[in-house]
DNA sequence: CGTTCGATGCACT
DNA sequence: GTGCATCGAACGT
């Protein structure tokens, strides 16, 4: 028997049509699925962060539209995929409506199914260890690597089609009990807004340990 | 424990 | 040329 049960609704377009504060605390609890030749995989999202229009000084969009930030100011209910850093991955869900940039960053699972593909997706570290369950998905970088989510998903809606390559978010079995929001982590300026929410007590919660 | 720093590629100025 | 919505190894205390 599978330890992990999904029993979730896939979360529908106008779920992710709100504002994008609102979108973030009901994702929370939800469960993000990604299910490929290789398997399915899938996790309680437990941490992420808001990105709220051309005035937020964090957002991509805070200087304008751009061939990279586009899906920004696409549908809600899609994906943006970014690349950073010279080797990560970055998996955000428009919200709002087209026209206006915002979206949610999805920052740490926790793993329900697939641990062991998320695993190979991880790699080997370099002293051999193994990855805790708990890390396999902690961080934005790390989550995208594990759920075998990239570039290649970057504008595609979360929906579950019948057949193929597909990422979708269902809803969890319970709201998380405790929410707590704190400024965003890893970036320069609008750290006085607290859009970082996450589950408090969740080992997979990212930033310092 | 804590902090620093290199890896690594690209969009944008 | 600059600066990343990062990660983890390496170093200092």
């Amino acid at each position: 028997m599978t330890a992990a049960r999904r029993a979730g609704r896939v979360l529908p377009r106008a779920f992710y049509a709100r504002p994008t504060l609102d979108v973030a605390r009901d994702l929370l609890g939800a469960v993000l699925v990604h299910r490929e030749s290789a398997g399915v995989t899938s996790g309680r999202i437990v941490d992420v962060e808001a990105y709220i229009g051309e005035s937020d000084p964090a957002c991509h969009a805070s200087r304008g539209r751009t061939p990279r930030n586009g899906p920004l100011y696409g549908p809600p209910g899609c994906a943006y995929v970014y690349f950073t850093y010279g080797m990560h991955d970055l998996v955000n869900v428009v919200t709002e409506r087209e026209g206006f940039p915002a979206a949610v960053l999805i920052r740490a699972l926790e793993p329900l199914e697939g641990i062991n593909i998320m695993r190979s997706r991880r790699g080997s570290r370099r002293d051999g260890a193994l990855i805790a369950d708990h890390d396999v998905c902690r961080g934005p970088g790390n989550l995208a690597r594990a759920m075998g989510i990239g570039l290649t998903h970057n504008t595609r809606p979360f929906v579950r089609h019948a057949h193929g390559d597909s990422v979708w978010i269902e809803d969890g079995n319970a709201s998380p009990q405790d929410v707590a929001w704190t400024p965003r982590i890893g970036i320069r300026h609008g750290t006085d807004r607290p859009w970082r929410g996450y589950v408090v007590g969740s080992r997979a919660v990212s930033g310092k340990k």
